[in-house]
DNA sequence: AAAGCATATTCCGCAAGCGGAATACGCTTT
DNA sequence: AAAGCGTATTCCGCTTGCGGAATATGCTTT
């Protein structure tokens, strides 16, 4: 039990990792999306995903040729995740550099997606190449 | 700033790091007493506190022959700290290992101070060899 | 000064994890 | 079937960190 809380504290111990678990707050996003809205390299995001992937903190789902990564389902989150979730979110409010991200998504957002708020899934990815 | 949240979750990221550091909410201790009640050898233990002191999550100080170590003065914790501190200790609540820890922690309470609550360090580490 | 106790450090072998380059895979379009 | 796009994996060199054994340090007692 002690070994899942080290798990967890080790997969929120990279910058790259905290920064797609903040931006996945705000809803699902292919990887595509990540490599703009973090501006990293697509293996970077890739290996990360697939580390936070392997350990139960996102789930990820094919369409098409674009895979969506999200948080895991409310419901199928332990209250550790959970907690430590809303604990980094509160963490970063003002950190330039998630606020940075956070630009670069919303971006994204008015491109994408008319519905206000919350990212749609397929309509996020529907326009990867847009913006 | 995101490299000190990150450093902050690598610090966590550590069995016997988090147990110090549960432990250390209930008041300071010294190292001779953490063998105790960690039930882990005097280099795990000694190792692990440097780890922590050398990145300001703990303070030492010397009385004699016994090193005790504590938490920061509230006022010198970071925001991050604070806030990862206690979602931890909400997170352990119901861990066996964690509970195994405090029973063995209550004990040396007993036989060390008579204050109720809180322990003082100097007393605490008055009897060394009590128990 | 010598011995004793509590704590810290060094040395070592080992495993995990990062980043980048190249490459492989899966799906879709032509 | 061939080409193209998005994503994942492998390989590699490198750094960090763990645990244990032995040893060193600092303070105290005799």
């Amino acid at each position: 039990m002690v070994m899942e809380l080290v798990q967890l504290y080790r997969a929120f111990a990279d910058a790259t990792r905290l920064r797609i678990l903040c931006v996945l707050q705000d809803g699902p996003l292919c990887v595509c999306h990540f490599q703009t809205v973090l501006a990293e390299p697509q293996v970077k995001i890739s290996k990360h995903l697939g580390y936070l992937r392997e350990r139960g903190l996102v789930v990820a789902s094919r369409r098409g040729n674009w895979v969506i990564y999200a948080l895991p389902p409310e419901r199928a989150r332990s209250t550790e995740l959970e907690a430590n979730l809303a604990c980094l979110a509160d963490c970063v409010k003002t950190d330039a550099e998630f606020k940075r991200d956070r630009a670069r998504l919303k971006k994204l957002d008015v491109a994408c997606s008319p519905v206000a708020g919350k990212r749609d899934a397929e309509a996020a990815c529907g326009c990867a190449e847009a913006g």
